[in-house]
RNA sequence: GGAAGCAUAGCUCAGCUGGUUAGAGUACCUGCUUUACACGCAGGGGGUCACAGGUUCGAUUCCUGUUGUUUCCACCA
């Protein structure tokens, strides 16, 4: 026996050998045939800074299954791999890190800390590439791209000079929300908002010439903001406060003189309907200020503590300043009343950190020229629109400075062909997609980090000149001082993203992978990451490439745990792909995140899934084991490649099924449903090919009946039937696959993975051998049934049984399989005259689709029961035979319906009544 | 406040453009050391396809509404 033939799969002994194999003969290249269409994917970079997750496996789970089908079907394929330098998660790491071995951030020079850094990428970033190998991924590892190669930073550097000499990146000072904890900006979509327990109060602002019982109350949740209040806001019509817009009002505590005024952005029935306005500290107030002309008074510093300007609250953070301003504002009784109520808090969306937001100076990306493009090249279909609510449709976008509110009603251009055009998979995707679009804002893009790509923007000491450049500027342009230095914040890590798809080909530069392989075929992604990520590098290829940047973006769900929770690590509950593929192995792992899935929807982790995945590939691998013990004699003259001739009915009833399977995972697969494709296979692999095949080969491989060539024939079947399902197997389990082709093929045809998808067998599959073949099975089963009944004892051997078939021509040769299958020693085929001799009641009937089977053993039941038995079964089919009747006598039916529907009606009822009759007469003789 | 998904066997989920008796895995019950596999084999029970309407000759499938549930967006002090 092969020693690679244990009785149980052992993942861990192939997998390492079979990826070097695969290694070693450059599988994951691409082809020097340029006359092959291309297909290619562009990996979503993981984080330099974690382990993999049960999401990257997923993710590239998929992408690996597509990559190694077009691979197989003859495409010029490349996927290219890559780390992501993800720039606040990795500073925030490399941090504590350093915190941990006594380093300050503070007192490092910045080249100092990114010496750091790049270590801790290396370090980690080499830990997830070998994390991804384990799942099997076929990328081209050469091509691998980091987001801060000189390659990638050329790219980001000609991208934000050309944006800013077009206008579309502008420097101001704007309202931001800012990371008091990580000490920079972030961009809305960085911020998440989460339901906290809080407290509204109601305070006081007196008129400042009213009488001294005159006051408007005011309700926030932020009291410590007061401090920067310039304004109270009502709304126009409310007409509780009409008389008060115009009047003055007097700030609490800093006994500030401020205006009511009115803006229709207040809500008349939330708190009291009068709001205060702190531009510089809320995103809302900020607009208000911006409209009505309002001082910004800044109270909060980048540290989250008050400012100088506050006096005696200076250098108390926010959470103590509103302690101390409470108790102040109690003491001059200004506190009317608390309200409990739950309110959203924004926090940081890597440390969880408040945000703060604050007014300061920062870089922006003009984002509405570029998302109109966005939204242009999208298939989608006409109702998806109209299901964005009318003011979606106005792109609401800030201009330059001014900040100004522009309503602009879109108007589709038809811009872009079908072939174009981007899709969405599953098509509701785009409207999510859409509806961010519409209503994009400006995209903060400055950090005040280290890690990532610094600004290339270049200061002048002596004269204040900036100047953006893709070069380093070491001379004013202005005054020609030489007395320069460069902006200190770095690019948000998704400017960088939004380049990958033609950066890793190394635009600007004109390679001949950009020229092959962009834009790209698919991108593989969770919808997480719709806004952040695909988005942009929409708009962003648009922009500079003047092409969507892949044909499809494929949207898969979200992994969660067996109780349904979102895996996640608050809670605890991720589970380690590598743990899994250390005890399953690294195709269960893949098979369970495929099987029953459906394209985006999320996808439930189960220990139980799992097992029947690591069950399946034990499954194929021991068909395997099975077949290689018949066959490995005599290797040498089986035909691996081509079927054989003299094919008995079975062998061309799986080879029939065979190639049904073959279409439909080929359309499937072109289809992106592989949880449909992979449940097709495992059917095929376990009902017909294990179940029914390998057991009717058993019957011919011991049947010393059977001449040598029968024999080879069927050893000839099983290899080529085995090695079709392999390649139809292989982009979903590629180790077990592989390995098992290197076995049979004794290592002669090459990698599996380069061998090619199967295609239409052609086998002259004869309809009748098929049902034939089909119809011994049915009879086979219901003996079986039959005697479980009657509680036969499995090793007995049934003496007289009588077979009644329409397919008798084809059961006669193949009684020998009903004999051992069913465990009969001996089989007469009848007509239906022969038995009925009034001797019925020495037989029991069985009924199967097209045959009806005598069992004579008389003392093998109970007779009454049997009666029971067969007046249940009567009983039930006289009940369909009713709705047939039913539906066959109706006449809108027989108008209406397609006449295939009817001829089936009308071929069931004919069944039907025969079995009714069958069992009549059954009945019959018994009750003699 | 706006949008989307899901609701099918005890559990986890498939079910393409409506058409025989709604499927699988798992769990459960009954047998089986049948020579590839007990990570297995054979057989079985188990579903008013959430609810209510509508379209249709015919609805689990299409439409509308209701309920439950999950998620995303918005951020209202």
């Amino acid at each position: 026996m092969n020693r690679d033939f244990e009785k149980r799969y052992d993942p861990k002994k192939v997998e390492g050998e079979i990826y070097s194999l695969w290694l070693k003969n450059d599988c994951f290249k691409q082809s020097e045939d340029n006359s092959k269409e291309t297909f290619s994917v562009i990996m979503p970079p993981p984080n330099v800074t974690g382990r993999l997750h049960m999401g990257h496996a997923l993710d590239n789970t998929l992408q690996d299954i597509l990559v190694r089908y077009k691979r197989m079907k003859g495409f010029n394929t490349l996927w290219v791999p890559g780390l992501d330098h993800s720039a606040i998660s990795t500073e925030c790491k490399v941090v504590n890190m350093l915190r941990e071995k006594g380093i300050k951030k503070e007192d490092l020079t910045r080249e100092q800390f990114l010496e750091h850094a790049f270590a801790w990428k290396e370090k980690y970033g080499n830990i997830i590439v070998n994390q991804v190998k384990k799942l099997g991924v076929s990328a081209d590892w050469d091509k691998i791209k980091f987001t801060m190669d000189p390659s990638c930073s050329r790219a980001v550097k000609k991208v934000f000079v050309d944006l800013y000499n077009e206008g579309l990146i502008y420097k101001g000072k704007r309202i931001i929300n800012w990371c008091p904890n990580c000490g920079t900006s972030l961009s809305d979509i960085e911020v998440d908002f989460c339901e906290q327990k809080g407290s509204l109060w109601y305070i006081k602002y007196y008129l400042v010439d009213g009488r001294e019982d005159d006051f408007v109350t005011v309700a926030t949740t932020r009291p410590e903001t007061l401090l920067g209040d310039v304004a109270v806001a009502v709304h126009p019509e409310d007409e509780r406060y009409k008389k008060l817009v115009g009047r003055k009002v007097l700030v609490p505590i800093v006994k500030r003189e401020v205006p009511v005024i009115a803006d229709d952005f207040v809500e008349k029935d939330y708190g009291t309907g009068a709001v205060k306005i702190t531009p510089a500290h809320d995103i809302n107030d900020f607009e208000v200020g911006l409209r009505h002309n309002l001082e910004f008074i800044d109270v909060i510093s980048k540290k989250g503590t008050m400012l100088k300007n506050t006096g005696r609250y200076a250098g108390l953070n926010t959470k103590e300043a509103r302690q101390e301003i409470l108790k102040d504002l109690k003491l001059g009784d200004c506190v009317l009343k608390v309200e409990d109520i739950n309110h959203n808090v924004g926090k940081c969306y890597r440390c969880s950190c408040n945000v703060e937001p604050l007014v300061s100076v920062q870089w922006f990306v003009k984002t509405k020229n570029l998302a109109k493009p966005a939204i242009d090249c999208v298939n989608y279909r006409e109702d998806t629109l109209d299901s964005c609510s009318p003011t979606n449709k106005n792109m609401k976008c800030f201009g330059e400075n001014t900040l100004e509110k522009e309503n602009l009603e879109y108007t589709f251009l038809p811009r872009f062909s079908d072939d174009e055009k981007l899709t969405f998979l599953p098509k509701r995707f785009s409207k999510t997609y859409l509806n961010w679009l519409f209503n994009i804002r400006d995209w903060c893009i400055s950090r005040q980090i280290w890690w990532g790509h610094r600004i290339p923007a270049y200061y002048c000491k002596d004269c204040g000149e900036m100047m953006v450049s893709e070069n380093v500027v070491e001379v004013c342009a202005k005054c020609k001082s030489k007395n320069i230095y460069q902006d200190e914040d770095t690019l948000d890590t998704w400017f960088s993203s939004g380049l990958w798809p033609f950066s890793v080909f190394d635009w600007p530069k004109k390679t001949s992978d950009y020229d092959k392989f962009f834009p790209t075929s698919v991108l593989v992604t969770g919808y997480d990451i719709i806004f952040f990520w695909v988005a942009r590098m929409v708009m962003l290829s648009l922009k500079f490439t003047g092409k969507a940047p892949f044909k499809y973006v494929l949207i898969h769900g979200l992994l969660r745990d067996n109780l349904g929770r979102k895996m996640s690590k608050s809670l605890g509950n991720g589970i380690d792909p590598l743990d899994v593929i250390d005890k399953f192995g690294a195709d269960a792992l893949r098979f369970m995140l495929v099987l029953g899935s459906t394209m985006g929807n999320d996808i439930r982790f189960s220990e139980e899934k799992l097992t029947a995945s690591r069950n399946f590939v034990n499954k194929l691998f021991n068909a395997a084991r099975y077949i290689y013990l018949k066959v490995s004699d005599n290797l040498d003259c089986l035909n691996l490649k081509r079927i054989p001739e003299n094919l008995h009915p079975e062998d061309e009833w799986v080879l029939g099924k065979l190639n049904t399977l073959i279409k439909d995972v080929e359309r499937n697969l072109d289809n992106f449903d592989f949880g449909i494709a992979l449940n097709k296979i495992y059917d095929f692999v376990w009902d017909i090919f294990c179940d029914w095949y390998i057991e009717l080969s058993k019957v011919r491989l011991e049947n010393d009946l059977e001449d040598i060539d029968s024999r080879l024939c069927t050893k000839n079947v099983l290899v080529f039937a085995l090695l079709n399902v392999l390649k139809l197997l292989h982009p979903f389990v590629p180790f077990v696959t592989e390995n098992l082709w290197q076995i049979f093929t004794e290592k002669k045809l090459g990698p599996l993975m380069l061998s090619n998808f199967p295609v239409d067998i052609k086998v002259v599959a004869c309809s009748q051998q098929i049902t034939g073949t089909d119809c011994v099975i049915d009879i086979i089963k219901a003996i079986r049934k039959r005697r479980k009944e009657l509680n036969v004892p499995a090793g007995k051997i049934l003496s007289e049984v009588f077979i009644e078939s329409d397919c008798s021509e084809n059961i006669k040769n193949n009684l020998i399989f009903i004999k051992r299958l069913a465990r009969i020693s001996s089989i007469k085929i009848v007509n239906d005259s022969n038995l009925n001799n009034g001797k019925e009641n020495e037989f029991s009937v069985v009924i199967a689709q097209r045959s009806k089977i005598y069992i004579k053993n008389s003392e093998l039941f109970d007779k009454d029961e049997e009666v029971k038995r067969l007046k249940k079964e009567l009983e039930k089919f006289e009940k369909e035979l009713e709705k047939v009747n039913a539906q066959l006598g109706n006449r809108e039916f027989l108008n209406r319906a397609p006449s295939r529907v009817i001829e089936r009606m009308k071929e069931l009822k004919v069944d039907l009544l025969n079995k009714v009759e069958k069992i009549k007469d059954s009945v019959c003789g018994l009750e003699k």
